[in-house]
DNA sequence: ATATATAATTAGGTTTGCCTAAAAATATAA
DNA sequence: TTATATTTTTAGGCAAACCTAATTATATAT
């Protein structure tokens, strides 16, 4: 059975696999769990010893398939229960993760699949990211970020790249939301931050803001 | 913050002074944490130092105002998830409580509040337990164990002394439950076993089942 | 190619929470 | 009351996770 300190670090290196490729560096990963370089190698060999990464001194560590496993289900029951908070329990999107953190360690298998019946068997959590199936199969969307469209693309608003506070309450602020429509009206070269219509408002976003914004790119007939 | 531990104590000290008046010993405490007599010496001392529980030495704890106060959110929490569990989530109510062990944890006195609004306050989990409102007061209702009735007299089953996986199936097979209308039609004087009509059939229950169900003793019209 | 900088690992320490075995205190029985 | 039994505490250890400081590998720059 695997300690709750060990499955954060299987969910981070998850993650951080989801972004780029190839071996996760000790200092990647102590960053990311905010942690120390010397806590990660240690508990890295842990992980290597149960077969749940691979792990090359110098050179990084990789899920293996049971890993990634393990990580999957993490994932499953840490975005089954941010849906729950937000649809049932009157959560705002930014004050669900840190209780979510808690959650997701709860050991019960009929309780993550009954909570899953529960809700209807959810495909994505309030942030658009995609809830992974009891297989751990994910269910995928055509995604790209806000920051590859071109001046006059249309767009739907599909998912977040970063789920902090800060950003989820600027998103409210600007009245973003998954299934928001927008439309490009702007880029500015020099520094790539774009105008984009919302419901007939101008808004301005940095290069930093759409890169963190996924988007379905859709065609409209005129 | 307190540790998962620190919590166990201090639920355990406050379930076993619901039994019993006065401290309470450190085999006792052993024995209801399946630890080690050591283990809770120790254990105790930092919840002392924690001003959480008064310790004397050879004589055992008590709670603190302060520890009462820990102790009661834990219940409500334990009793709120269990709750959840039946009514929502459809489990057994022999199978809530290793979750609610884990649930009861969670730290996030939001969470607690609208999960409680969420259930429409519930008074009672699904054993019959009084859930602790927010302040920490029980709603306390008049109970008796039904081996203190006599031949006669009528009642309706209120709670379980023993919230054990196998008392509860017994419980679900003789089809008693919370509410059942229970008539004492007669009581063994040698090995005070009882025969009960429930819903027309006569249930045989020893001293040691009867013990364990609480009722409410009603007078009837006749 | 060699020196320097950066990153990763090892060594050695801490805290929490558990354990066993020994010692001390209290309770029970002759 | 004194001996015996039981309970409690103390002493000393262990594993999980963390830490800092020192060492060793690897990467970079001259």
């Amino acid at each position: 059975m695997l300690t709750q300190s060990e499955e954060n670090y299987l969910k981070a290196i998850f993650h951080i696999q989801q972004e780029v490729e190839g071996g996760i560096s000790t200092s990647r990963l102590a960053e990311k769990l905010e942690t120390k370089a010397a806590s990660v190698t240690e508990m890295i060999k842990r992980l290597a010893d149960k077969k749940l990464v691979d792990y090359q001194k110098y050179y990084g560590v990789q899920l293996t398939d049971m890993g990634r496993k393990h990580a999957l289900l993490i994932v499953r029951k840490h975005r089954l229960w941010e849906f729950f908070l937000v649809e049932r329990l009157n959560f705002n999107w930014d004050e669900v993760h840190e209780v979510a953190e808690q959650l997701e360690h709860i050991k019960s298998p009929k309780l993550v699949e009954e909570l899953d019946i529960f809700l209807g068997r959810p495909e994505y959590d309030p942030h658009g990211d995609p809830i992974p199936d009891a297989n751990g199969n994910l269910p995928k969307s055509p995604k790209k970020r806000l920051s590859q469209l071109k001046t006059g693309d249309h767009a739907i608003c599909k998912g977040f790249n970063d789920n902090s506070s800060s950003f989820l309450k600027f998103l409210d602020k600007q009245e973003i939301g998954l299934d928001t429509q927008i439309e490009v009206i702007h880029i500015e070269s020099f520094d790539e931050s774009m105008t984009v219509l919302i419901d007939k408002r101008e808004v301005p976003l940095s290069k930093t803001a759409s890169d963190n914004i996924y988007v379905e790119h859709i065609t409209v007939e005129v």
